[in-house]
DNA sequence: ATAGATATGTTGGATTTACAACAAAATATA
DNA sequence: TATATTTTGTTGTAAATCCAACATATCTAT
């Protein structure tokens, strides 16, 4: 794995130069750190002044209520960032980030991207105008996500997030979301069960194809 | 009313001088609207490149879904902005933003605060730094309506909204939402009569109190 | 290949919500 | 004030969801 070909392609570093990034990493006192599957790298309530990059494997944004219910609020894939919030807001976190299989993890420290350093770095304000397009894509996703969840009921669930999940991958009818069933469903804040059942239903009326997490959209005749 | 004034104390300008305001809002090429009551200010679909700090009245932020039924995403009040994302990402809007009472808005362009102008303002860099703290509060607000929504049933969603609300109003048990019941019930994702049943129940059951849209929340006994 | 663990599918009964229809209360308007 | 309009509350029935329990399928490690 070549970090600077991940992160040269991140929402974050976008149009800042290849060459300038072994500067720039070290200008924002980066680090990168490899964990387990199911390891928690943020729990609900810590603080942290350090956002995270997805370098490889996949992170889950979750939480958990008093009663152990889980919802899993967003998936993060490699190149993707998680923890600008809780980094910029200094305030504890609403949330916990699970790794969802062995995953490798660039930290950066908030602070030191939006304050301009004194170096001066060319592309440093390039760097701060990224973090604002990516906090604004984040609030679209979060917009997104609730346009899912507020349906009103399985169905309607399931066919919003999955014609979603096809369009962000290029208007492919056929798919691989990065949720097994449970998750999905703690996602999409229905009971696992009553998902799958209302998944077969769907299959059987040929709306929709699946084998695992592998979907396809069917055309309605 | 005092344009500055409020403008001086909303998240956007915070920490910039108040004599600063009038040339940096010429800068920016702002500009104000008054709108009346019920006036959709943004269609879902439209595009701009503006964004909206609310000087006097309120903005509900809804979408409506196929088959009309409406979501009340979240409300703007006094000194909050809009529009931040659809501004910047120049995408689409995923939803409208909706006068709820007469209401008066600055706009400003996106772009100009995004982009270091030639003259090169003192607080201009201020100014994106506060524009990230706000896009990263924009994104705990919408984590914690995820929070709000994804509870179990309608009781939990309403307690868990009116502590929140309670707490965001600096703890005091008795506070005044910005929603009627019918936009209670949209904003919560929940049947508006079954709302009011179970509202009912919870103050027979001495939870809760209220009259309109002021609520008490009461110590268990 | 086998056994154990994990993931997915199926079903029925208890609970909760949606929906419709209407009553009562509050508000706006003539 | 009287009347119309809007908002809020109440109730019964139909529909959807939750939950638990179990069946089946798939994966993992030896």
């Amino acid at each position: 794995m070549n970090i600077y070909e991940i992160v040269h392609h991140s929402h974050l570093f976008k149009q800042i130069g290849a060459q300038e990034l072994p500067h720039l990493l070290g200008c924002l006192k980066s680090r990168t750190s490899n964990f387990p599957k199911d390891y928690t790298i943020i729990d609900e309530g810590d603080f942290t002044d350090e956002m995270g990059i997805v370098l490889q494997g996949s992170v889950n944004i979750v939480r958990h209520d008093f009663w152990g219910n889980r919802t899993v609020v967003t998936n993060i894939g490699v190149g993707d960032t998680f923890a600008e919030t809780v980094a910029f807001t200094q305030s504890p976190s609403e949330v916990a980030a699970i790794t969802s299989q062995p995953t490798t993890i660039l930290f950066l420290n908030i602070n030191k991207i939006v304050t301009t350093c004194s170096m001066n770095c060319v592309y440093h304000h390039m760097l701060i105008e990224n973090l604002v397009r990516l906090l604004s894509h984040k609030n679209l996703e979060l917009m997104k996500k609730i346009n899912h969840i507020t349906k009103r009921n399985t169905r309607e669930k399931l066919l919003s997030y999955l014609s979603a999940e096809s369009k962000r991958q290029g208007n492919k009818k056929t798919f691989t979301i990065p949720f097994d069933r449970q998750h999905l469903a703690d996602y999409l804040c229905v009971e696992r069960s009553a998902m799958s059942s209302e998944l077969s239903k769907m299959r059987s009326e040929g709306l929709v194809d699946y084998h695992k997490s592998t979907f396809t959209l069917l055309e309605e005749n």
